[in-house]
DNA sequence: CAAATGGTTCGACTAAGATCGAACCATGAA
DNA sequence: TTCATGGTTCGATCTTAGTCGAACCATTTG
């Protein structure tokens, strides 16, 4: 009859420090060992086995076997999500107290949401792709537009062989140090790894900031300037990359 | 340089019982005191009151004294956001191992989301609203048109009163039932008011759910026929409320 | 095969924190 | 003022669950 049990089990499970930072660390879709989030969390590697079958449980992480190794994500981007609702509240407790300022910079600037692009740089990407029509609010979700279809082709996405995925195509997803929103889903993912192909930015070692250098930061946001929407789709670039997004 | 022992802090205040208990009582947006939060809950006044104050300490909960009692309220809408992301994964999590289907069909059906209608009806009007132009999905948020100024006033609610207020306007809130989305803000909040003000629908005592009459469902659902949009507004109903929606 | 490494299970220890009884403070009523 | 009621503080208790050492299972490598 009640609802409280049910967030209660959720909740209380986060609420540990080795389970939270082994779920923060997973956040950035990486597959890790449970010796890794151990190490990580620092705690021995008993005791995270301990936990992340805590959190298989319940629904949190998924695990893939691969030989002797057991690689473990979050379960999907709902779990990835709600973290970053936290984030999003503790943070904001945290300014009331210590009123401190931009906690990491770095972090603020760009970094990485489950398996997209969030921080200022990730909505900026997202409020351009609205304002050029590449993508539109309607009524039941997201939508990606026909020339928006053509602008991720000229980029070496192939968005109809994403759609094809099981996972949700494109989707907004709230940013917590920008309160606004990003671009998520399968369409977010591609994105970024193509941003990654393209050498514009590099992900930095254990956490889930993205460096741009200076040049890459520049053609992301040469991808909006006037020549976007070519009417022919030029796919000399580079062939459509058929990414895997599981 | 972590963000972990943040979100630690959050999440494990949620994750106790007598806490979530009165987080969740809190969710419809009544103002209860630590005496009735107690009882809900199952505990002695004594320890609620030891949770209240922490609750309190995190940001989570406002206080209002009135007399030798003391108000407790939701800090605000992102508080009930986050307890709605969490229901919303707690019970997904739950579907995996029981695989019931809907747990409280009145609660589905209508209920209230911190101030606002939330449930099937909740995601109703607020679809409608964007399908009839009342909204807009814009690169910035929901707005509200010109034509959806005048709809709200022929239903007695004076936006403009509203608009002036401190407090988000009218946004998005994730549905966890219907996972859509359904109007929150001060003219969610408002609209909600209104339906009640007029008996179309009465709260249930102790819970969060919204029972709509017969009369009152299909009032709602007339609101948005093709008599919707009158290019005079028509005043003569009711002289438009200057809700608080504090 | 044996050795090495990744991962889990078991049991015992320990610390954190939820709980309540009782005393105490504040406000309002008689 | 005295009584009653709402609420908090303090101290003691007791349970929960996070932790690690050690043993154990599984898989790969030499």
């Amino acid at each position: 009859m009640n609802e409280a049990p049910n967030i209660v089990r959720v909740a209380a499970l986060i609420g540990d420090n080795a389970r939270a930072e082994a779920l923060c660390a997973l956040m950035s879709d990486r597959a890790l060992t449970a010796t890794e989030l151990a190490n990580m969390a620092g705690v021995t590697k008993q005791t995270m086995s301990f936990h992340l079958a805590k959190l298989r449980e319940e629904g949190l992480l998924a695990v893939e076997k691969q030989g002797r190794h057991r690689y473990f994500r979050l379960a999907g981007p709902h779990v990835a999500e709600l973290l970053e609702s936290l984030m999003g509240l503790a943070f904001r407790g945290d300014d009331r107290h210590l009123s401190i300022g931009p906690r990491d910079p770095a972090l603020r600037k760009a970094r990485v949401c489950y398996d997209h692009l969030a921080g200022e740089l990730g909505v900026f990407v997202y409020e351009q792709m609205l304002e050029t029509d590449i993508l539109q609010q309607l009524p039941g979700g997201l939508k990606l537009t026909k020339q928006g279809r053509l602008w991720f082709l000229k980029h070496g996405i192939d968005a109809d062989a994403l759609a094809s995925s099981k996972r949700s195509f494109c989707r907004a997803c709230l940013d917590w140090s920008e309160r606004r929103n990003h671009l998520a889903g399968a369409l977010g993912a591609a994105l970024l790894a193509r941003i990654q192909a393209l050498g514009w930015a590099k992900r930095e070692e254990d956490s889930r900031v993205i460096v741009f250098s200076a040049k890459g930061e520049a053609s992301l946001r040469a991808m909006f300037a006037v020549n976007n929407m070519p009417p022919t789709p030029d796919t000399s670039l580079l062939e459509p990359l058929s990414l895997v997004c599981k």
